[in-house]
DNA sequence: CCGAGCATGTAACACGTTACATGATTGC
DNA sequence: GCAATCATGTAACGTGTTACATGCTCGG
């Protein structure tokens, strides 16, 4: 499996919650799935245009206004499955603020503290994303909330140990010579 | 910044750690900061030449044998120094294993199971890379150590987010009803 | 009536990997 | 001599985002 069907599962399985147009579905993946996965409307209605010629989508057309509702088909759910159940390629690693810690001596100290900060801060506005995704989540009392909930708490875990590690190198960088600077202590 | 100059981060950042081919660029690369970072050949010879021509790198060739020295000019180091300035681009969330779980409900427990044991199982070998790394780092002695412990220390935490998060959602998958099975407790 | 949001789609571009072609060097 | 590794490069392909074009609907 190459990438392309990873696009074919988030669309395939927004629909599956509930049938909805292609605008929807971004929102959908946008608002429910934002903190692991994301999708740009290049990609959905491409993709849902070959998954209706293949018969997996069938598109309600409501008059001719205001767009259309995409279902999923019997066949379209199996081949979820099938996707859902093929190995997970893993994505190459990029991380752009490891990749200038790394070279932090040739930035110093306090212009890293502010990336770490940054980091941190992030972190932070993700753990409350996350609590109140878990509140909403067993507020809506969905069949599948228990497997929805795994994947808050993945990020809970997530954030809280990147919070953690930035508190722990914010001090490592405070003991750090700062250079040009005589003693001070 | 696109992401074109991320790449251009890596290959200046490894030529600053010392003067080398394109091929050991790769290599260094993959091995030192293969754990947040990635890059093919196909991004570095190009990327390499575009510096070359820009006078960021300058091509000691040895005879015509055996390949060319790549080494990072005072312009280029001016250059690393600018782009390690420059904002960092968040990288669009795409993560597999989420991406399954969330639609777990149609997997059922079992298979779920398999997955996040399987994330659970790449946690503790990345934890075990971290830990020869913080050694292989600590005993160089170099003068940048600190900062390339930060890195390290960020993988650790992650990782151990990782196995914990696994550890629990076991513990939730056991818990749940499995599909067809008619009672048990 | 007009702006905001809903809705669909495409074209251009950027990015990145993979596979291939090619050849030198080195150790066995 | 042969295989493995070092070394450089490119072409093809897949994937993904951004920006644009277009039009509807609905609330104020």
């Amino acid at each position: 499996m190459s990438r392309q069907s990873q696009t074919e599962i988030a669309v395939l399985g927004a629909l599956s919650v509930e049938p909805m147009s292609g605008y929807a579905v971004r929102a959908a993946i946008t608002e429910t799935l934002g903190h692991f996965w994301s999708e740009s409307f290049g990609q959905i209605y491409p993709t849902l245009s070959r998954l209706e010629t293949e018969g997996h989508v069938v598109r309600d057309a409501v008059g001719q206004t205001s767009g259309s509702t995409f279902r999923l088909t019997r066949s379209g759910r199996s081949r979820l499955v099938a996707l859902l159940h093929e190995p997970i390629a893993a994505a190459p690693p990029r991380n752009g603020t490891l990749l200038r810690l790394f070279f932090g001596g040739l930035l110093g100290p306090d212009t890293c503290a502010e990336i770490v900060t940054a980091a941190r801060d992030h972190a932070l506005v993700l753990l409350g994303t996350m609590t109140e995704a878990r509140a909403a989540i067993v507020a809506e009392g969905r069949p599948d909330a228990a497997y929805w909930l795994i994947t808050v708490s993945a990020g809970e875990h997530a954030a809280k140990a990147q919070i953690a590690w930035a508190d722990e190198t914010l001090e490592v960088l405070r003991r750090l010579p700062h250079r040009g600077l005589r003693s001070g202590s």
